[in-house]
DNA sequence: CTATATTGAACAATATAATGGTCAAAATAT
DNA sequence: ATATTTTGACCATTATATTGTTCAATATAG
């Protein structure tokens, strides 16, 4: 019933995103990287739909300004939770 | 100016949330683990904010129906940056 | 209350992500 | 057109996430 889209696909739709940012603001790989403090390996790996690590991906975030959102989304998310009945 | 949030907050939270669906879904951490053919100490790094890979939270999502969503607000994030003019 | 289940913590062993490097193909610049 | 940059791919090594386990503390159930 719910959740149709596949792992994989979420993880090549997240490199997608990421590669799209960095193009527009005309980074490198190798240029993103270094500002994050990480190897182009990581940064290729995560726009290529391989797996990578949660550090990984949020340090991108928030070089590309998307952590605060990500974070609020987590909040509203668990203030959700907390609010709902369960129907288990 | 952008992301005052830390990623070490952001992984506290993703693991309160994760928590918290879990408790009102009632499943233990071992219950969660083997549903998802994963190890409890993995659900038990991400619960306490410790680094983990994007397998492990997809995993974790897609089995709280949350995986639909986030790939969703990941395709609405790259339209949203395939319209905007660059400003760099 | 006592018994049971769950969780946080720590550990050694294994699997794998991260690193740093090279190279050819593709894209971009000149 | 050629020169330059960037990227995808692959590889060996290192770092670390995952696994499986035990144990004490905590929470929950009876």
């Amino acid at each position: 019933m719910f959740d149709s889209v596949e792992i994989k696909e979420v993880k090549n739709e997240i490199g997608l995103l990421v590669k799209a940012i960095r193009k527009q603001r005309g980074f490198s790989q190798i240029q993103l990287a270094k500002a994050l403090d990480v190897s182009r390996t990581s940064i290729q790996n995560l726009e290529l739909g391989k797996n990578f690590t949660i550090d990984t991906l949020l340090k991108v975030l928030k070089e590309m300004d998307l952590l605060d959102q990500l974070n609020s989304e987590v909040l509203q998310a668990k203030a959700h939770v907390m609010n709902a009945k369960s129907m288990y």
